[in-house]
DNA sequence: CTTTTCACTTACAAAAAGGTAGGTACTTGT
DNA sequence: ACAAGTACCTACCTTTTTGTAAGTGAAAAG
């Protein structure tokens, strides 16, 4: 077994809220609770795959819980575990951030693909 | 041309700090400037490829500068910018959650590693 | 004249992430 | 009898990301 080492804290909170979902996920949990259907609704773009192994590993870190009402048809709710909301606390500045600069940011990755674009042509 | 919109600030940050290696890199920067050669050593596994790739995204994004000195050998040196500056700023809390709870990040994603081993053999 | 240093570049290969389309079980409503 | 809704699962495929290994140029050191 190879003690997993990270050479700082981010690289670890990386490894728990990395990918392109996980982070849109947390969001849309951080304020309430939610069905797995409803999810799939609030993440626009996601798919059901990505959104139920997200899931997974994310109840599997310990940042959200699954709670199955085990009724039929089937109900499920998904919510942030304690730990998942410090975590979110941890990710409000860069959020912030985000919002702030997100003209800016939109911008200049426009600028990119246009240039990507270009070459590919 | 797409207006390139984010649901949320967190989106917006991840398309400028996303993937292995940016924060990485960041963080390598984000007390002093460094030459390549030094980075690469800095942050320990990364190939050159993907440091001066991931280099000039950042550069692209505004978050980086280069410096060439044009001497030869070559001598080059990476910055933060100011805007580099704000982004550690607000990255910083989430470096502290992770080095909070680094142990416990850690042991849970040994478990899902030896897991997946157990499946796949 | 060969080797070394440094900051790259390029071609290619491997791995990881993500997407699509279908199916399951079970009940309620028509 | 049949379609609809719910929360999934599975196999297969494409795209994106990451890695590897080699090569470049230019001067200076041996």
């Amino acid at each position: 077994m190879k003690r997993k080492t990270y050479s700082c804290g981010l690289e670890a909170a990386l490894d728990v809220v990395g990918g392109k979902w996980k982070v849109l996920i947390l969001w849309a949990l951080h304020d309430e609770r939610r069905r797995f259907g409803d999810l799939r609704r609030t993440v626009s773009g996601i798919s059901e795959k990505m959104l139920i192994q997200n899931l997974k590993e994310m109840e599997a870190d310990g940042i959200v819980i699954r709670h199955d009402f085990r009724e039929i048809p089937p109900r499920v709710e998904y919510a942030l575990t304690s730990f998942g909301i410090s975590l979110s606390a941890a990710l409000s500045p860069l959020c912030e951030w985000g919002q702030l600069h997100m003209a800016r940011i939109g911008a200049v990755k426009e600028e990119e693909e246009e240039a990507r674009g270009r070459i590919e042509a």
